[in-house]
DNA sequence: CATGAATGAGCCTTCATTCAT
DNA sequence: CATGAATGAAGGCTCATTCAT
């Protein structure tokens, strides 16, 4: 349902994602009704549908767009750092920096894929498991040149992203550690654990 | 009719709770309905008031449940063990071990804290805290003996459980690795990321 | 469902009665359930069939009790006195006096009768049209003995019986007024509005 | 389906009141349900929803629509007369002739008061004293000018008001005594009772 | 007699969605 | 495009009643 931009109906759709994303956040997908969502957007319920087909279908734009935009952002963060070391140093800091950027989309992708139906999961899936397997590359080449431990690559894939991936639950902007220390001290304890003492 | 013949009280509220917990597993707490919950147990819907108060009510239990037999077995695990570096192995082991068997009740707590009335809500995650605590207390008396790395303790607790507790969302009893593989590349992982070399 | 006087059951069958009457004047029939009733009686829902045949013979047995009493009462109150003024000075009295002291029966059998069952219905306005014929008669002899004003016997009677039995409405033992009083008041209104002048 | 051709908001509203009103007269407040009402409206239970807030707000509407054209209705009837007997006579036609016209709503506010919730409740009470002020300042003012006896103002009021009003339970449009007789005998039985001879 | 567990119908209300205007 | 009124299914919960224990 991606609208036109310029029309006048486009500042409505994007009032409508920003609000449906503000709202499934708060209160999940099946906790949100299209009642609070038309109404947080000063629209009559039935107006939503002239610019989402159906209540699924909202969440689904908002995963995909989500995905997308996060492969892109990763693409543009990791290009022209090539020595894995650095690779996973840069991932772990634009993970984090995303995850604390943009809270309520990775919360809500986090917590609502068992919202989806069948046929949008699977395409939702797909486009995780590409992220994943970016780290998952940096892992395996990191341990062909010796700079990174020989362990197992998914697991601990999983494990890394499950790590970085906590902060999008407890973390305020206002908080008692800024984002820059909350980088070292993830890549700190990402590196220890992993790369191989250099002496 | 009255009563099937052979049906007890508590055998039907245990009967509630399990078809509960899987229900609340697979489409979430709003998406769950006590149509189905009832249906599950061979009730009609009504009766199921017989076992509990409300519908609120039953998460509750099951999430309370939870957390005591958690705090419990996490006592069980741990006494005994007073060196910190021992007692953070002893915590990653029991951690995992009761995330990888009883994974539905972890994933709900893990998903549903959201649905919870904010008395409930209060109620357990204070519980929560309490487990949080123990991992924040290894740690802090592990830094104190030189043991553990300086760093920010609650952060790192955020991070380890954040860590640990991902395993809910993928494991399988037959998957490719198991329990004590899992539990060694995670103990790995954490250990040489906190631990100070010792020579 | 009358009891054996004196068995253990008779008692509580008493202490439905009682707590089914005043639970009816506060809730209404349809606004009472059987198990705020059982409650109030500490019995379990189900123990009161022991006592009571269904809810609705339940407010049957109240109200052709009710009014039972009430005609025989009213009977002794009459009994003996002849000369239709006299008669009419102690119907308002005896009225007055039972509609002060049973406000919960005569409050719930004028508020109640909507929610009888058409068979039961009949029953109750049969007894209620004895009583009313109890006041025609009296203004009926009256009129014959030039005592009393010539006037529409059936309406007379009933908008004296609705004028006295509005006190149920409002009357409180602790009011202003007291009972002798309020026997005065009505009585005087009546008689002068009906009474023929002698001189 | 969206709309049935033809039917318009306030059409559907007022048919609603109509219908409402009508089965509470019948079935009271508790025993009408909103399955009923949207069968006679000839909507499905839901739409009900787009013109009503709750149940309870419907029987608020009806009773606080019927008490605002009351009062307006009365001081209509009332203006332009100032002597206190004529007042009198003036608020009794008045009163029987509304609630012989408009018997379903004078019959509910009487029986359903029980029904509303407390701040409900007391708006309408006020709205009751209002009309019921009307009637004592008559006969106030009747007593100072030694037009009407010397009595008990308030409880004159409760027995006269009573009096008229229990018109609404037995009156049929095809009676025996058509409105006039009916008025007159009310007047006459009520002036008797309450003015003072003149001569 | 009392209990507790069951029934099946029913309660008021909200849901996502449709569509004539 | 927006609205308001409709749909039909479903929501959580309560009801009077029954009956094996």
């Amino acid at each position: 349902m991606a609208r036109k931009a310029g029309s006048s109906g486009a500042k409505t759709y994007e009032a409508i994602r920003a609000a449906g994303l503000a709202l499934i956040h708060r209160h999940g997908y099946e906790g949100m009704s299209l009642r609070q969502l038309a109404a947080e957007v000063g629209l009559q319920q039935g107006s939503l549908y002239n610019h989402i087909k159906t209540k699924q279908d909202l969440l689904m734009e908002l995963l995909r767009g989500h995905m997308q935009d996060l492969l892109r952002a990763l693409d543009a963060a990791l290009s022209g750092t090539e020595e894995p070391l650095a690779r996973l140093r840069a991932f772990i800091a634009f993970h984090l920096h995303y995850h604390m950027t943009r809270q309520a989309e990775v919360f809500v992708i986090n917590f609502e894929l068992r919202s989806l139906e069948p046929g949008n999961y699977a395409e939702i899936i797909a486009l995780r498991q590409r992220y994943e397997k970016c780290l998952a590359d940096i892992l395996s080449l990191g341990m062909q040149l010796k700079l990174i431990r020989q362990t197992d690559v998914q697991i601990t894939t999983y494990a890394l992203l499950a790590m970085l991936t906590g902060i999008c639950t407890w973390y305020r902007p206002d908080g008692r550690l800024n984002e820059k220390q909350l980088i070292d001290l993830h890549t700190e304890l990402t590196l220890r654990g992993l790369a191989i003492d250099k002496d």
